[in-house]
DNA sequence: TAGTCATATGGTAGTTACTTCCAAATTCGT
DNA sequence: ACGAATTTGGAAGTAACTACCATATGACTA
């Protein structure tokens, strides 16, 4: 590896955890890019050349964690049992958030407080949503494929959201496995059980 | 009703409809809200006490048929069949939104070029979901009642997504009730059904 | 009808995210 | 060490949004 990317790896770090550094000290709206800039020691020029929006600096993780998994997912074979694959696509996803849980906890944080991270948050999930949908339609044969594609992608991307949402509110991690299994076994036992209604 | 109330829904309804004229003629970045407000013969300051953001110009309409239907389910007994609940629901939002068909494609049309409007809808149909999610967990009993609650919303907004992307694809609207009644089968019938993988 | 009160309006000044462009600096291949 | 390619930082500008205040307009009462 040349000293070029060395040097580009390392200022897109530096820039990045000191965004992160400001965001959860002063919060998003107070903090401004240009202290970014002056604290990861940089021109705010060069700083948009990382990041193009104030909310990629927040979402930068959330999102290479997602779009890895999808990536990982689009590589498998195509014959590959659909249920074992989109558990593994939600195991990845969980893994690489779990490198770095204060980062997971202060994006949602943010985007509890801020209405722009947040938008960009859903944002960044729906397309997600979709690309995996694409995917799944590829995948699958008989009536309606469209139809189940959709239904399938959104609620494999249902269960990353509540078992992290779970795992963001109980500071207890022990929880997060046993809900993700329980989670899994939705997609493999045949769908979402009907709702019971209150005695 | 008296002259004030007419007066500010005749300012609202010309921002919004000015806004739309510009937005579909020139997009959306390129309109500045200092134009659309000169197109509808009143300040800036004005436009931004009825809009806060450029982007409510185009998602009220989006946000008041998924809003309004939800204010009625909130509305109903507590011993309300959900799959029933449910099914009115999604027809509700449907039906508020056929009263527009130009404005739902116009919105998106623009959701699919600016990055920023598709991240307020997003935003918009998330939080439709988690306050559905909500709803419905005050209304379930059970194991996993968060659990349930948070996979049904899901699923239901899952539904009217497909149906409106499906209809805003096809200018034929004909399939569109038979897609919903399709889709809400799936909420009588008990849930997705398991991915087959293509043959 | 006149008076007053509450509310709606529009303009001004300012902040900040973001863009475009260019000159200087740094790294890479020869 | 020299020239080419790339990265950087700064300067100037656009436009969304905020805060504030004076003015105008509809609502209520004597």
């Amino acid at each position: 590896m040349g000293l070029r990317e060395l040097k580009r790896e390392r200022t897109r770090r530096q820039i990045s955890d000191k965004a992160f550094e400001l965001f959860t000290d002063h919060g998003f709206a107070r903090t401004t890019v240009e202290q970014i800039a002056a604290a990861a020691e940089v021109g705010p020029s060069t700083l948009y050349r990382y990041f193009p929006t104030k909310e990629t600096l927040v979402l930068e993780f959330v999102e290479d964690s997602l779009f890895g998994a999808l990536d990982w997912f689009r590589e498998q074979p195509a014959d590959l049992d659909l249920p074992d694959g989109l558990q593994s696509v939600i195991e990845r996803v969980l893994d690489q958030l779990e490198r770095n849980p204060d980062r997971v906890r202060t994006v949602y944080e943010l985007a509890g407080k801020t209405p722009s991270v947040s938008a960009h948050l859903a944002e960044a999930i729906w397309r997600w949503r979709n690309e995996l949908t694409v995917e799944l339609a590829g995948r699958l044969a008989g009536d309606s494929v469209e139809f189940t594609a959709a239904l399938t992608a959104g609620t494999t991307m249902n269960i990353i959201e509540i078992v992290v949402q779970t795992w963001v509110d109980n500071p207890d991690g022990t929880q997060v496995k046993d809900l993700a299994h329980e989670a899994m076994g939705l997609l493999r036992g045949g769908g979402i059980p009907l709702p019971t209604v209150q005695a």
